[in-house]
DNA sequence: GATGAATGAGCATTCATTCAT
DNA sequence: AATGAATGAATGCTCATTCAT
């Protein structure tokens, strides 16, 4: 749920009390309902079953009047991309990993995984369809290879961190392990039934990457205090 | 309409005395050939791009033709999916991972993973794809499901046998780290471009089930035994 | 329910005389109805109300057949201009103007003119509407240039011949003279309500080729013996 | 909504004392630019490319203020069209062939039309779409028939006029000649790239006019004071 | 007057499927 | 078995026109 800021609309902008509650944005928010829209339309049916009618419908407007806002329907798409590009960005950004030590950071990285599930699975579905995409559509791939790289880089950075201060494990390659925590996110099977297990999964990842010491705890690794 | 008497699956082809000398299998084969066509063109383009129209015109069919052998487009790609599913069980078949100790086991499972990228890319594609849909198609699901339950069950055989004697680290659960192992290769970025990042990963996998032991040699751990 | 009938006969292909009366040509006439169709169309409504549906029905066909035969509706319009072309240039291939003195050729072109204007209208209006077409449309121009000089090029070889022998006016360039006619003809108000207004003109436009002498027959020119 | 209170057509706008200061004439104004902008656009892309939003855009208007000025398309194209008449009525008027001797009159006609297709080719190509479309829509076709029946006319005077002082072919009928010109400018192909070519075609057409005398200079004939 | 938003009717084109031969 | 022809149900997109502001 983002809640745009929404920049000031046309040149006017003066506008200080209207008779309507607030039309201020409208056409904004009309093309967020549409990406949305479309982006649930995406997460339910696939590329495949998107119909640019039914993400009016779904919005309440005539088909025609998407076109107001999107030319077409590659553009709707593109739109749908780049606010999943900008969610995702501000949501790895929003984490101050940087400010805890790498092992809660991890944790809580890892925490959010289910939690992000539970609160808003179509958008990870979207993203999913969209790296099945990205195979066929070069632009695509771009933007997602971008992604991509900023996601595998935030967790290479808090790896590497940890494995200097010893938290981690000393015969890990950061961005390997990066990697391989990536395309293990991208391979989880969503919509998620099992969550419970989906957790236990993550879990299971922290235990192998800190290392040997937390032998003890391997369902549950302790908090740090 | 539907309904028609599929005549001799697969390989069997059996068929010792009929009519015509020479006519045996090429059913089955033409069959085979709009199977591999079609998968080879979700592969290209996924579902999205399939058209029936198109795996015909690869096997060298008229468009009507092809509804002889598959009265509907999902029929055809059901069998896709069946094709697919045999394919692999057989390949795991194939592989006697119960012969070898657990070690050199997931070096070789991980060996293999590469190596089918290289020579097959299309059907792990495919494969993708089909993960993909099954997310909206109940049917489909199922199968997947199996797949994947037999895919990790294997998994999680072979990792138990490493735990229970001490090939691989104590405090991993044998399921879920196959689960991870799964996921991990599902979500593997197809077509791979860098094929040699993918191998680094799965030494570094490799080393984190084996555990502290390898942290001399990261990126290729020496055969136990 | 298909109902099939015969026993899977290979390429036999006997067919020594078939049920129906005469199925070959069937595709070929098809396409001919509808360019047909399509150029009666343009001659009615012009190319802005050119709609492949209507070409369809008036055929008796469903629009979606329509491209079966022709992938798009501009492939249509140029299967209609080069029928058109290929008309005209037969006919006048089939009128033996190099048999017949100038003065009598000429005659008998100007005759041909308000006949055909009668039998089939349609042919020249759409004619007209693709003239116009030519503007803005480069490939349809050369298209229409080839036709023009064609027919420029029959005209002033024919007033060229007359010039030497004496039978039209002395000064009198060939060439411009049969462009002059040409686009006399281009410009004829068509369809034609007037057609004596139309034979007075072609008359007198006789008249002022043949030159002085004719003085004394302006509407009717006395045919040489 | 039509029935929209005209106010101070064309190039009146007198309007001596309106409230606000100088919007005088500017409603005028918009409808004219309106106007040319459409004529101009039926020049480029004939009836078939004519779009209200582009009408609307080169003027600088929003597509729906058109309609305040004009209530439907249909509305606009009339306007284009009586501009057009009253252009050319005016045109003509200000010609005075009455005041000249009748050869130097048709010389001057002719000379005037390459140098109009020079200076605005738009006006005439617009023309030509008009007759296009007055094949088909009644009301045109009335108006066109009015303009032609006028351009006939002031042709047929002069020529008329030329017969009977000897200057040009006394077999001559001025009213079937008269439409042979209008018909042969009504069939030129513009945009014209060969100016020269219709330059030679008009001073050919003039020769034959003139009759036999002129035979010594056919490409220019001396004007007979 | 001016404008952004909205809409209905329509358009060319696509495609899986059916059917007669 | 095989195929060309045919079709209905979409599908993305267009555009003149309307309307609230």
């Amino acid at each position: 749920m983002p809640a745009r800021a929404r920049p000031a609309r046309r040149k006017t902008a003066a506008k200080p009390d209207l008779g309507p509650p607030a039309p201020a944005g409208k056409t904004a928010d009309r093309r967020d309902s549409l990406v949305a829209a479309a982006r649930g339309l995406i997460a339910e049916r696939g590329f495949e079953g998107l119909r640019t009618r039914e993400v009016a419908r779904r919005v309440g407007l005539n088909h025609a009047t998407l076109h107001h806002y999107f030319p077409t329907k590659e553009a709707l798409i593109e739109a749908v991309v780049h606010d999943l590009v900008q969610q995702l960005t501000t949501y790895r950004a929003a984490q101050r990993f940087a400010d805890m030590p790498p092992r809660d950071a991890l944790h809580a990285y890892f925490a959010a995984v289910p939690a992000q599930l539970r609160d808003d699975p179509g958008t990870l579905i979207a993203l999913q369809e969209f790296f099945s995409r990205a195979r066929r559509d070069a632009a695509l791939a771009n933007i997602v290879r971008g992604l991509d790289d900023g996601w595998t880089g935030s967790l290479a950075f808090l790896l590497a961190r940890g494995v200097a201060d010893g938290a981690f494990r000393a015969d890990l390659d950061p961005r390997t392990t990066a990697q391989i925590i990536v395309s293990f996110l991208r391979g989880v099977r969503l919509p998620a039934k099992d969550v419970a297990g989906l957790t236990r999964q993550l879990a299971q990842l922290e235990t192998l990457i800190v290392g040997a010491r937390s032998a003890k705890q391997p369902k549950r690794p302790r908090r740090r205090t």
